[in-house]
DNA sequence: CGTTCAGTTGACTAAGGTCAATTCCCGTGG
DNA sequence: CCACGGGAATTGACCTTAGTCAACTGAACG
């Protein structure tokens, strides 16, 4: 696992003293997960908030028997299910890991200790959560107005990564569109 | 102002002590919106968060020339845009009264000193942010995968009262489908 | 009253979904 | 290392849903 990524993705969040980041650090469990390997399954209580380290991870819902796919986590991103990690109820969502992945956990128990012991923890989780929420508002107002083939070119020009990394299929259902449809839209811009 | 509804509105985030309330309550302040009358312009930064303890509220967007309605708040309900609000640069929202409204304004200097004198604060501003994330989530998720008809059926039965007090043309722009669409709809399922 | 803006309705179009048949990879086991 | 099997992607034909353009009705407010 390495701490200096960990460091860096929380730097924008929260300038903490190298005793701070230790104590967090020391709160934090590792591992690893396979392809396909689930973090989170819908029904079971989301114990953890989710740092992948290295590899990529994704969310979903499962509606009407299809998978909604939510977000993509590549490197240095943070995950969890809000609602079940904070209110302790069962999630609905599923968290998978697309490819070979590192991951740090934090625990409901941790971050209830870090907020006690370190309150600048308090204001690091609010900011989190704005974070989160502004990313989402984003993505929400791209939806409701964009066509499929604009909200495609709109990921390929802001985040390449996941067209690069991501099975077409996935990205498919983050866009709202069926694989066919995608298959579509990429062969008529000529990708 | 009725502060009895503003303490109602609060105590799901936040326990407090009359005496830390009423700190809160010093740092508002109230003014009166008529119909159709603006809170925040786009392109102004916005700095307060509303408090909405009468009338009717809504937010929304301009893309590509047309109005896209975030939500609609009611009384008891808050809202602020928070890239705005937080780092204090031009918004990109519009926040209007749809009926003539009571308005608590929180600014963010008050805000700050609210963190600062009463940390449990810092805790009801993560609290809110998340509840945000929480119904932004809820509304990306239905927006992805239902068709306009059960989009609407969806609001009509969650919350009767956007459709029996919103004009429908702001519903429409809310539920991401046409005025005329919308029309259809309703006709077809006998509403 | 009359002007204006919201809502309704009709005819047509276009975007995306559905069903189904191939083809293309790519990981696994022999 | 190669062959095979199964999921992923592509393509075609057709259908459904919502958008567009346009005319008309109705209610609301000055």
């Amino acid at each position: 696992m390495d701490k200096q990524l960990l460091k860096n993705a929380l730097s924008p969040f929260a300038s903490l003293t190298e005793e701070e980041f230790d104590f967090f650090y020391s709160l934090l469990k590792f591992k690893e997960f396979k392809r396909k390997e689930m973090l989170l399954t819908a029904g079971n209580v989301c114990k953890n908030a989710f740092f992948t380290a290295k590899g990529l991870i994704r969310y979903y819902h499962v509606i009407s028997g299809e998978e909604v796919t939510g977000q993509f986590f590549f490197e240095g991103g943070w995950y969890t299910d809000y609602e079940s990690f904070l209110l302790n109820i069962p999630s609905s969502q599923n968290i998978q890991a697309l490819e070979k992945s590192s991951v740090a956990l934090l625990s409901n128990d941790s971050l209830q200790k870090l907020y006690i012991e370190v309150p600048k923890f308090e204001r690091f989780g609010r900011l989190i959560a704005e974070n989160a929420y502004l990313g989402l508002r984003k993505k929400t107002e791209i939806y409701t107005h964009l066509s499929a083939e604009e909200r495609y070119l709109k990921l390929l020009q802001e985040r390449p990564k996941v067209i690069q990394r991501v099975p077409q299929h996935y990205i498919a259902s983050y866009l709202g569109v069926k694989p066919q449809s995608l298959s579509r839209i990429r062969k008529r811009i000529g990708a």
